[in-house]
DNA sequence: GTCTATCATCCTGTATACAATTTTGAATGC
DNA sequence: GCATTCAAAATTGTATACAGGATGATAGAC
């Protein structure tokens, strides 16, 4: 079974682009990684021969992958000036870090009904293998692992729909979640106690320890997107 | 101020389609409608060039268009095979009103908090306007203002990103929930119920309300898509 | 009658061309 | 120095062309 997986390497494809098929993923998939990342700095215009010839695609595929991406608020889009990268507000980070305090604390709590005990061993390895701290590892890898840990939660919870948009909301806030990332260091130890509130099947327990190990508050986010801003535009 | 409005007719747009906009944005909210109302079958492939003609654009933008409708889950979308749209079997239906109740209850909670007085007023009118009971209007007229009634409680929540995902998930159901509504007595007398939690900023109550305003089982969905397709398919 | 293979047709995927609009930058006036 | 105007350049929006693959029909074998 592949619930989640120690490889921090293993390309987590979100079902589209099955293999070998069209361009138009390939161009969604790499514009997505410059969105996420903010290769693509915050309002920067999408200039589309450039990025076309970069990606070795003509300007059709691409603009249909652009407009993947701006349905799902990766870019905006006004006609007659075309893409841009979405900004990266406060407000607009605030309201995504509530949104995904909805979604997750929702999440844990239909796993906490419907998980099997097989699949709370195979999270509990995943913890084991991964390791307690941080130790010296990259911030990038300790990102990674974090997202693998509530992807599988919202797996467990049997909803689909669900988890997709909870990817969504996560890669739009990843760049936070880095900065907040260099800040943690018992990350490990609360998802500890969230599996244990799972295996108790305390919808009510593991709830509630989801939201805290969420939740933001706007004096934080603002900081984060300083400290994100600095990082943006250092290179 | 324009939180709610009453007449039927108010085309609701959803920020995009700036006056006079691309054409991109005109087929999308075309497509949309197509697809919202079944008006393309369940599974059914769209041929390109037809709805290109019918809708006097060329393929280019229109595939824009679609690609946008296959990230927000209205048509689905295999490389080779162009697009398809969406399915409407049990499981997904489930899913998706199992978020909308997610979703619902969280907006309430935060209009519970957020929400001015004044705003309660208007909604309010709102319920005093457009009258207690069903008495023979037609069902798409009080799906409409009942989708109007949902879509104020969203915006007092202050969360725009709440707002867009609840408006894909409701659109994505909204046949479901016309079968629903032919069943439906007291709606006015539910919505009112949670006007007065609101006003009372009694969170769990709203919350409890709101929740089971909405909440399906998996058979009342099952029997309510049954219907649904006998209706597609009378025509 | 049913299954299979082959061919013609249809449809999608992508590149390219061109019109229309926006942006840029220089020249001019104040 | 600063704003304004105008033309050149760049960029977007859309139509069209064509190659490659999928679909469907027909003919043949069993």
């Amino acid at each position: 079974m592949t619930l989640i997986s120690f490889d921090p390497d293993e390309t987590d494809d979100r079902g589209d682009a099955a293999g070998g098929g069209s361009s138009v993923d390939r161009l969604y998939e790499a514009v997505r990684e410059m969105a996420v990342a903010f290769d693509l700095k915050p309002g920067e215009r999408v200039n589309e021969v450039d990025l076309a010839r970069r990606l070795g695609a003509s300007r059709t595929p691409l603009r249909e992958a652009l407009n993947r991406l701006a349905a799902e608020g990766f870019l905006t889009f006004q006609p007659g000036r075309g893409f841009s990268c979405r900004a990266f507000t406060p407000r607009e980070v605030f309201e995504l870090y509530q949104l995904r305090e909805v979604l997750e604390t929702a999440a844990v709590r239909l796993a906490c009904a419907q998980a099997t005990d097989a699949e709370l061993d195979e999270i509990e390895t995943f913890l084991d293998q991964t390791g307690p701290g941080s130790d010296g590892r990259p911030v990038e890898l300790l990102v990674t692992l974090d997202e693998r840990f509530h992807a599988a939660i919202a797996t467990l919870a049997r909803n689909a729909e669900l988890a997709r948009v909870l990817d969504n909301v996560n890669a739009r806030i990843r760049f936070v979640r880095w900065i907040d990332m260099t800040k943690r260091a018992k990350t490990q130890a609360e998802h500890r106690a969230i599996l244990a509130a799972l295996r108790d099947r305390d919808a009510d327990r593991a709830a509630d320890l989801t939201a805290r190990h969420i939740a933001k508050r706007q004096d934080q986010i603002t900081q984060a997107i300083r400290e994100g801003y600095a990082r943006i535009y250092v290179d």
